[in-house]
RNA sequence: GGAGGCGUGCCUGAGCGGUUGAAAGGGACGGUCUCGAAAACCGUUAUACCUGAAAAGGUAUCGAAGGUUCGAAUCCUUCCGCCUCCGCCA
């Protein structure tokens, strides 16, 4: 949730960055109400403190016990249109996405995305080179058709190697970062309504995008970073503990609501993969240097794989909604002749701390944290990447050396006979 | 699914109608002592909002929302959550 300071200080400011990011927000009904209900609330405390100046003096004396009757009358009258208020003024505040820092790059949508860098070098493939569906399903690795019968579309059957190389770099993402002082975890994959809701994860048009258990009121998460986040909800931990990592894998859930008709073939973009996530916790002063650190990991790992990238700073028009600054990582698909994104990794900064009350002590007193998350590895999409830059003239796939130990020392994907 | 219990400050835990923002212990922070540290001792230690230049003052907060009352952490109702036992189960 956003500060409402920020809002009140410059409400221009504000809606500016707003529009930015493309969105069409009026904060003239919000600040109305904000001023009524100071308004309104400064009425009642001075109504409350007269209550409370003269109710001991009702116990010795029952004669004045009927004026107080009359104050509390209005005063119940007062506090239930004060409550009305603050019930609309949260809702308001609540459609509001993060401000982004102001350096951000400004654009309209993923076009407007500033590329950083390129790193790595691309595969030498002689002829066209192949997709990785075909591949993979050449080599019996993904099977979509029955899943679809058993599922429906969006879903697959990962099989053979698809599943070692799986499991390898979801070890190897957590041999690496271990050993860099993550912690590992292993998250809850469901989530109350009022926790997703503090993430910001259930605001704007986020809330088509979930699997939602009515039985038991329950959300199915995104992604780990939806539970690692509420690890330290309503937590009040000590500057010194900071910065907090964790690495969390999870199944992820994805309603892809928006994205008919994008990705349908293959496994680019399915309802349930896999992921293993990076989770910090930190201080507003060492945030964009977390970020930067995160970052760093990202590209360690992507480089470990031997497989051209390049860094991305998102646009305005197309960051997240929690975000004050968002890197993606897009990786080479020779097939495609294209980048695309396969990480991610964002600065929320307090938006996300202040919903699920995440703060730490300090010397200058208790503030909240900021929350940073960024993609280690998801599957599928880092899986995908592989075989197509890993591919061979004889329609097998070499397996990238830092994998190899996780696979049993094997060094290609061939064709069973 | 059946039966019962419980939700208080950073944590543990007392309080069960009126000087209770809330005892006590722990933790954290500051100080004394020390070459330094530990121990011991002394002290400090909630948050938000409002008024105010400040000093200060006011209001709210004991799971949440309602209700009873002049007055609620304390009584009532509903909801949410947690725990224990039994049953079922990887």
């Amino acid at each position: 949730m956003i500060d409402l300071n920020l809002i009140r200080q410059d409400p221009p400011g504000a809606e500016k960055k707003f529009k930015q990011r493309g969105l069409k927000i009026e904060l003239k009904a919000l600040l109305k109400n904000d001023a009524e209900y100071r308004a309104a609330l400064q009425e009642i405390e001075a109504l409350r403190a007269e209550r409370n100046q003269k109710s001991p003096a009702a116990a010795e004396d029952p004669t004045t016990r009927p004026a107080l009757k009359t104050l509390k009358d209005t005063l119940t009258k007062k506090e239930r249109k004060l409550n009305q208020l603050q019930a609309e003024l949260n809702q308001q505040l609540r459609n509001l996405p993060n401000l982004h820092f102001d350096d951000v790059p400004v654009g309209k949508d993923e076009t407007g995305n500033k590329v950083l860098r390129e790193v790595g070098e691309r595969p030498s493939i002689t002829g066209k080179p192949k997709d990785y569906f075909d591949i993979a399903r050449a080599l019996n690795l993904i099977d979509t058709d029955k899943a679809a019968e058993v599922s429906g579309s969006r879903f697959a059957y990962l099989k053979n190697e698809a599943v070692l190389l799986e499991f390898a770099l979801i070890q190897h993402a957590f041999s690496r970062l271990v050993a860099e002082g993550f912690t590992p975890v292993i998250p809850p994959m469901m989530i109350r309504p009022d926790i997703y809701e503090g993430m910001g994860r259930l605001a704007g048009d986020q809330k088509e995008e979930r699997y939602y258990l009515d039985k038991d009121n329950l959300y199915l998460i995104g992604s780990a970073e939806h539970t690692l986040g509420p690890l330290h909800f309503n937590d009040l931990l000590l500057e010194n503990d900071l910065p907090k990592r964790y690495l969390g894998f999870s199944s992820c859930f994805r309603r892809e609501a928006g994205s008919y008709g994008k990705d349908t073939k293959g496994i680019l973009r399915v309802h349930q993969f896999d992921k293993v996530e990076m989770f910090s916790f930190t201080t507003p002063e060492r945030s964009e240097d977390e970020h930067h650190f995160l970052l760093s990991m990202q590209e360690r790992l992507v480089g470990d794989l031997k497989i051209a990238y390049r860094v991305v700073e998102i646009c305005t028009g197309d960051i997240g909604w929690t975000d004050a600054r968002q890197f993606d990582i897009e990786t080479w698909f020779p097939a495609q002749n294209k980048y695309r994104e396969t990480h991610s990794c964002s600065n929320t900064t307090d938006f996300q701390a202040r919903g699920i009350n995440a703060r730490y002590r300090s010397k200058h007193g208790t503030q909240f944290m900021h929350m940073l998350n960024a993609t280690a590895y998801a599957m599928s999409r880092t899986p995908a990447a592989i075989i197509e830059n890993y591919q061979q003239p004889d329609g097998s796939v070499a397996i990238p050396k830092i994998l190899q130990p996780y696979m049993g020392n094997v060094k290609t994907i061939a064709k069973k006979k």
